[in-house]
DNA sequence: TCCGTTATTATACAGTTGTACAACAAGCAG
DNA sequence: CTGCTTGTTGTACAACTGTATAATAACGGA
């Protein structure tokens, strides 16, 4: 008798965990917050839904890691870019913001794995901690290089809070464009972030240097 | 016999989808998204499960009205401190500012209605079309403060531009600080948006000027 | 005082949720 | 070829979901 086809096949946990959470990724593209379950992920993966819970603890814990792994890619898009600009702080600069602005980051079903991941923030310490960390580290790239333009073109400016003011500017760029793209084009929102680093470099802002921290 | 004491009161349905709205921006603050069923908002409201489906379709309508309603009040705490600040467009932009960042729209318990909000806007047209409409709004206050100040200053800026950036830097701020209000503080908030304002009055952003739409 | 309207309740139903659990079997070590 | 580890399945369960339904009763008008 011929040889049975395996019923299943065996991964190692990492292997398994990335699977998971690539269909948790789908299904908050496809169905959003709502329809993510653990047995609609699970189908999605084609796997039982008790191999959910063997490998996390709930779907909240599974979000949480899309989340991470999804930041973590958007992380690398974002530092691509960069590596392939000129090396110059306003090259890079610029080079941050057009990336920005496409895909793989302007994307509706990165907005849905945010909107997710954002709700969950409130109530559990663990995402607030995870939260934090994205976020100051996206952040902490930025205040780098406008703390590099000002030193470069011999100004004062509080790079610290410069960069939460463009931070906060992009993203609700990103926010609102991925939302609804028929309000203003990814054209707009390029040219007002590019005018935004135009007047850094002019020397703009300079009550931001007032009260340097 | 005593008259027996009414086991419901009945209510003017426009006064009763008030209630049941307020119960569901509690549930939404409580709970969060996940938490609010038709059952918990009904619960909340005191009143029996099938009340909520004899005046609202399900639980997205319901959410949709409660994010018109706060909405409203949001627009309304903003308009009444333009209304209290001098009348020239530099104190009413920064009246505006300062609106932003306290309660009642700097609040926690908002900004669950709003990410509850968003993450129907990608499924729902009708929705989508609230969002629009709010949003537009929104945005089209502060264009004509800033084409005022533009004017005032005799000044050429893009006006529709400068307040997509603006808006969006606002809401980013507004976003963060609602998640965690430890990255960053109110204060910090305040003076970059100042500073925007600052550098606006000081003829910043001429590149909004160059195409103007 | 009675009557009609309809807001409201209470209940039933089918479908879905998260979680637990025992049985199974794939793949590796020997 | 054998045995062990453990990734994986399938199922059962209670709690919950949205929705529909008939019965109830509050309240205003006659």
């Amino acid at each position: 008798m011929a040889t049975a086809e395996p019923r299943f096949t065996r991964n190692q946990p990492d292997v398994r965990r990335r699977k998971l959470i690539e269909a948790t990724a789908q299904c908050l593209a496809e169905f959003g917050h709502a329809g993510t379950s653990v047995r609609a992920v699970a189908a999605k993966a084609k796997v039982s839904p008790g191999l959910v819970a063997h490998h996390f603890q709930g779907i909240d814990d599974l979000i949480v890691a899309t989340y991470d792994h999804v930041g973590r890619r958007v992380a690398e898009a974002l530092g691509e870019a960069m590596e392939a600009a000129p090396k110059d702080a306003e090259s890079q600069l610029r080079a941050f913001i057009e990336a920005s602005f496409k895909p793989p980051v302007l994307d509706r079903d990165l907005l849905a794995i945010w909107l997710s991941f954002w709700s969950l923030v409130r109530r559990d310490p663990g995402v607030r901690k995870v939260h934090k960390k994205v976020y100051t580290d996206y952040r902490c790239r930025l205040e780098a290089l406008i703390a590099d333009i000002a030193r470069a073109r011999r100004f004062k400016i509080d790079a610290h809070l410069a960069a939460l003011g463009f931070t906060a500017m992009l993203d609700g760029l990103w926010l609102e464009l991925c939302l609804d793209p028929t309000i203003f084009s990814r054209e707009d929102a390029l040219r007002i972030a590019h005018a935004w680093v135009d007047d850094l470099i002019a020397g703009g802002f300079r009550a931001l240097a007032l009260r340097p921290r």
